[in-house]
DNA sequence: GGACGTTACTTTACGCCGTAAGGAGTCGCA
DNA sequence: TGCGACTCCTTACGGCGTAAAGTAACGTCC
């Protein structure tokens, strides 16, 4: 768990949407600067998803750029301001408007899928706070797409607003699941199917009566086991090892069942 | 944003599921020890509960049992452990099976109630990454009562295994847009309309060119306004700020629209 | 009953972290 | 030619988790 999201709100704004004086067009007094907030930005986020939030610090940074850390606070106030930037930088990659297909039902499902691409892409964003909502300009606009992909079901602000909140975080959900998958397979080798296996096994050693105790869950585990995954790409492509592939389908039900929700909602109320 | 989460799995496992060594019963060689694994998670997560996850080192927690930081090292392999063991301790405040109902719908809707609560009464769980799922028998427990819930709707293996990883994470976001409502309302004091007030008057200073730009979200924001919350308690119950009603029904509606789509599911097939 | 081994807990210390304070060098402009 | 603004560095402080070693309390066995 990362804290984060501290920084001084008015400073913070003012960086995330550039209004901080222009860069002067003939250079001030002083050593012209040999760093910027962009450069401080991209080493900190290429940091960050190369090496995890655990290996984020001002002191890593400023080697990354062959600097110290107290040369970062020049162009930033400090760490969590940073923190902000990184957040607000990456989420330039969120998917942004297409034309209006008509169909609101595959522009949302191509929509939850590029942002869940995009979550697992950078996992550390996961962990970033939202605490305090600094919202940048990438944010905003990664909000305005979803916003303006929902107005085409025809339903009322209300719900609209409340969907919103819905469906962002149910995609951070999931791609927390994948990215959660995909470190434990990293940490432990074992990233085939034996993973789940090797603990459950464990799990048994020591706790003997785990049937009787957790009826529901064992009989769960027991009865549907993996379904053969039909993803793109069967020939080639690297096998996604199975807690991966289990959270992706996670996220694909619970994504239906949500689109079949508003579906409802839509027929209800029209 | 707190990383947590990495400590050694089996001993972890060990004493999550107390198959440690027995106390004792004439006590060994030794001065007799005055702590104890409990005592520590208590103070720990007293600690979280009351001064949030920033607060909890190592030293804190000694402190509050009148000891220094190593001492709890006798008794707790690390912090991650720690964090493990403070992690299943308050899962034992989930809601439990009650009798089948009849009506799968209601139990749902209550259960995510509960839960909901839960995690506003222990917002650090929040932080604590699902990187390394270190179940204890506490959350199993909690598991297996959503479990046989969904049960009662009739649906398959698959697809209810899928649910359940669909549910949780949708409480677990609901809760954390409460609890950081909270956090912002006791930061800044203007707990009240205001808040919101104050921030889209700083954004619309800084980004005069923001309804242009983000459309879709402006359009939002004017259209629905906040309608009046049917809350219980209307009379001497102190009034929930703007920012968390607004999160309390998102929960709310984002609910029902998984519900509406798990009923569609059943119609769908059965 | 006294020595011994085991155990609970303390003290000290190391290497991290974010960042405050102050100094060194570089440049535009008067 | 300085002056003042500016970037960047060195040093230092108080925090963190925890390794290592020391101290004192206790049960056990000679």
């Amino acid at each position: 768990m990362v804290f984060a999201g501290q920084g001084d709100p008015r400073r913070s704004l003012s960086l995330l949407w550039r209004a901080d004086a222009p860069p002067p067009t003939r250079g001030g007094p002083g050593p012209r600067p040999r760093l910027s907030v962009d450069a401080i930005v991209a080493a900190a986020v290429a940091l960050a998803d190369e090496e995890g939030m655990g290996s984020l610090s001002m002191r890593a940074v400023g080697d990354r750029l062959g600097r110290t850390a107290m040369a970062l606070y020049t162009y930033v106030p400090g760490k969590s301001e940073l923190l902000d930037l990184m957040y607000d930088a990456v989420h330039a990659e969120l998917p942004g408007h297409e034309p209006d297909s008509g169909d609101w039902r595959a522009a949302l499902t191509a929509w939850a899928g590029e942002v869940l691409e995009f979550y697992v892409r950078h996992p550390w964003v996961l962990q970033v706070s939202q605490a305090r909502p600094v919202l940048g300009p990438h944010e905003y606009a990664g909000l305005d797409t979803l916003v303006t992909l929902l107005r085409a079901t025809g339903l009322e602000a209300g719900v609209l607003r409340r969907l919103v909140g819905t469906l962002f975080p149910f995609v951070r959900g999931s791609a927390q699941a994948v990215a959660d998958a995909r470190l434990a397979a990293a940490a432990t080798g074992s990233s085939d199917e034996e993973w789940w296996a090797a603990r459950s096994a464990a799990l048994l050693e020591l706790v003997p009566d785990f049937a009787e105790r957790f009826p529901a869950v064992s009989g769960l585990e027991a009865e549907g086991p993996a379904e053969p995954y039909p993803g793109e790409g069967t020939e080639g492509a690297e096998p996604v090892p199975y807690p991966e592939r289990e959270a992706r389908e996670t996220f694909r039900v619970g994504l239906g069942v949500l689109l079949d929700g508003i579906e409802a909602a839509r027929v209800g109320r029209t």
